[in-house]
DNA sequence: TGACATCTACGACGGCATGTAGTACTTCAT
DNA sequence: ATGAAGTACTACATGCCGTCGTAGATGTCA
């Protein structure tokens, strides 16, 4: 067996964020943007800057689906497609994810990584003490 | 035409790190930890694990050539293989990646992501404070 | 009512990456 | 000369993605 309850199951996603398509990602994005949408709207948004088939949309939000990303409910002959996570919990499973998989779960690696190889401006590094800062008074409480 | 020199297309690497199968992760492993190596080095290291033919090894590494994770100079009849970058070349590398893709190059957002989500003990966030201390006295100098 | 428009369901196809490995051919050492 | 060791090349299954076409149901409007 493989020691995961149903309710695991339903919340797992076995592939990060970063990991989709361009097509996928690009029809998550507009859903979490308006909140929930049809295949028509989501269609709508993307043919504009790329010829693609309606039922090509369709398709990519059945997968999505598939794959727990997306759930329906269903209005009259409408699927309206809602996400199953914020993009704020997506984007932590997939840093988590990140982590995980490049630093064998040690976040401070990742840290070490970023701050060692300058990828910050003094600003940013004046910003992100601040934030430590913050988070370690709120701890304190 | 497409705008790169030899030298970028040499030194590209379309995928990060983190997006190997399995396999080639293990084997890259293997290489960066020797060194060089051959074939038959990196396959006795992985076959103890995992039933694996010689050639299967050999394929991996090929790949891995013809993507630009590994080169090889020959000896003899043997083709030893080297790392075309180190583990943190690669590391910083798959990094800045998926700052791009994840939060559109702004690195700042995924430490407030890893700082907000209390991924961090606190502990961690006094080492990240030191980190962040010394690297701005580097940076006054 | 009849022609259209909308929807979803389902299947299909090509492309690419990956794991996996067999076979052929060469060369080295005993 | 024979077998071990090496590489080259080909092949195949699988899985994911983008991409649609078609069919069948249902709703709309002249």
């Amino acid at each position: 067996m493989s020691g995961l309850t149903k309710r695991e199951v339903g919340t797992m996603s076995r592939k990060p964020l970063d990991h989709f398509g361009q097509l996928q990602r690009a029809v998550i994005e507009v859903v979490w943007e308006l909140g929930e949408a049809t295949v028509r709207q989501v269609w709508k948004r993307l043919c504009h800057k790329k010829d693609l088939a309606y039922t090509t949309v369709l398709t990519a939000m059945q997968r999505l689906e598939k794959n727990g990303w997306l759930r329906h409910r269903v209005d009259g002959r409408k699927h309206i497609y809602l996400p199953t996570r914020t993009r704020e919990q997506a984007g932590a499973g997939s840093v988590r994810k990140f982590v995980q998989r490049m630093f064998d779960g040690n976040a401070l690696l990742l840290f070490r990584q970023l701050v060692e190889e300058g990828e910050l401006s003094d600003k940013e590094l004046r910003e992100l003490q601040k934030l430590i800062n913050q988070k370690r008074k709120e701890r304190e409480k």
